[in-house]
DNA sequence: TTGTATGCGTTATCAA
DNA sequence: TTGATAACGCATACAA
């Protein structure tokens, strides 16, 4: 491994000149500057990355925190995130914390210990005050969760108002009992959607039956569960809207473990059109969120703060879209 | 932000009993260690992790690099490798590649850039030269994926032996004909896997239909598109093998759009046993691979290479699961 | 048990 | 346009 003092010698100049030539510093005479890459090249040199990161107190690379990897979802926003990143050359890393503080409070060390230059994060299991604190001193970014009146840079669609609109799609088919499968109430974009939901019912003056709204860990298995703990006491309800196609799709399969047909026996919609969605029987109405605008949204932003600017938009938020599929059927009078 | 100076400045000591305690040295007086730990906590201290990494030129990171992420497949192999890399105080990184060679190529010259201290790859879309020559000076472990005859050291199951013998179970069934839905034929797992489906046949003198061997793109739509060009070209057939779960449910899902109903009309079977195959209905038979323990054991011989040793097997080849589920069906004759 | 002093490879300041 | 040199924060060999 040589070093610049290597190339210097062999160029017959200081390193002082060698690390211009590296930089394209337009004080170098083009003589120099050939004789100089003819060095670097015959040497097959290239800087040590660490001692530039050390120098220059950064390290040209973001991380990116997920809940969980292996999430179809972020899919398109981790490549909305890197299509911005890799354009000012910066690297793109990606952890995933499982809602575990401990894990994503490591994550965030990561920061003043210097290894990343910004973090935008999907996760959100630490307390508001510790992330606000990390904010006011590094480049954070939080994407599609976020908290209650904070001044932590976020870019999300508007969770209450699309869980209104499909809702409300619901009841225009004719339901009347609605079944909620909500998230973990903590973080704060389950509760959006939760909140559309009682909005649009309290609206076309449904009363709210506590019965009907279930908490589900935000998975599969989670909605398997939660719709079979319903059934199980034989509650009524013609249809279920959950806060997640995932949950949606355990719902489902939940169902047709009681023999129930989805939608001609009960209706199902789901929330955020992950890759399944379309592709599962039966395809799911859902909420589409720009993914890749997220992405490239998020990416900007923290590049902003990054360079020391205050992006334009604190909070951003994008439009979503309402797919109608197969699961949530037909108007039923 | 303080630094060693300020600690040792405050406690009274010199830096290098500062870096001393930090580094739990046992040549330090406990009321000599009080001192400087009250310090640090006083000030806030944490070491500058960049000059740490300059100085001793590692990272204590490690990159994973995955074909994709958003893939369920890799979320027990990550926390497989994770639980080995965290108790050796080492971070996990991740990267998807997505087959893009330019971008695996820049994530392996992290090596090179003293990034990270060592990859655990489950792409493979680098020419298998480069690969080595990269192995040859920094430590490497190719998991899941790898090439023929090489001393690049790898974790994986036999996937020939496993294919071969879902075959089987499906032959035993009564199945004469057997479609099978092949993945990229440059990935050397897809080549073993569709190899277990050739010989299986050829075992039982069952001629080899080419109509039968589809190509297709290892997720959910290839499945689909694939089995859907097969329905519309007449050939017949009552029984797919496909060499991934995704794959298995885009030919379940392009089945029923023809109003084929699966396991009664035709039998379907996976691979990988990815969360959705036991959820998906009709649920998948397929084989399940040891997630966690490829995780824990790329992780181990990962660590083995970084810490100059060599690991104990350089081709290590776990033990797979036939999973049977509803996509297979019953006895046939 | 503790302190002094050196060097890791680079960037950047200042002088020539 | 170029070069000499300091400095970044830390780990560590060696001396005390």
């Amino acid at each position: 491994m040589f070093t610049i003092h290597d190339v210097a010698r062999k160029a017959g100049v200081s390193i002082a000149t060698v690390s211009r030539v590296i930089h394209n510093s337009p004080n170098v005479l083009s003589e120099t500057r050939d004789k100089v890459n003819a060095a670097i090249k015959e040497l097959d040199y290239s800087p040590n990355k660490l001692a530039q990161n050390f120098r220059t107190q950064n390290t040209k690379s973001i991380l990116v925190i997920l809940p969980e990897i292996g999430n179809t979802f972020y899919t398109d926003i981790i490549a909305g995130i890197e299509n911005v990143a890799f354009a000012s050359d910066y690297n793109v890393l990606i952890v995933g914390s499982r809602g575990n503080p401990v894990l994503e409070s490591r994550f965030f060390s990561m920061l003043s210990e210097k290894q990343v230059d910004g973090i935008i994060t999907f996760s959100a299991s630490l307390p508001l005050a510790e992330m606000e604190q990390y904010a006011e001193q590094y480049p954070i970014v939080v994407s599609c969760r976020y908290f209650d009146k904070t001044t932590l840079p976020n870019v999300t669609i508007d969770n209450e108002k699309a869980s209104k609109d499909l809702v409300n799609y619901m009841l225009n088919l004719g339901h009347k009992k609605v079944c909620y499968l909500a998230g973990p109430s903590d973080i704060l974009i389950y509760r959006d959607r939760l909140k559309g939901y009682l909005t649009a019912l309290t609206t076309r003056n449904i009363p709210i039956d506590q019965n009907l709204i279930i908490n589900c860990e935000p998975n599969i298995q989670g909605g398997y569960d939660a719709i079979r703990k319903l059934l199980n006491s034989n509650v009524d309800f013609t249809a279920v809207v959950a806060c997640g196609d995932t949950i949606a799709v355990g719902a489902i399969r939940g169902l047709s473990s009681f023999n129930l047909s989805v939608p001609k026996d009960c209706a199902v919609v789901g929330f955020d059109d992950i890759e399944l969605s379309s592709l599962f029987s039966p395809s799911l109405t859902t909420v589409r969120q720009p993914q890749w605008q997220i992405g490239t949204r998020s990416a900007e932003q923290l590049l902003d703060l990054i360079q020391g600017n205050k992006p334009a938009a604190y909070n951003e938020v994008l439009n979503y879209e309402l797919i109608i599929r197969e699961s949530s059927g037909e108007y039923i009078g």
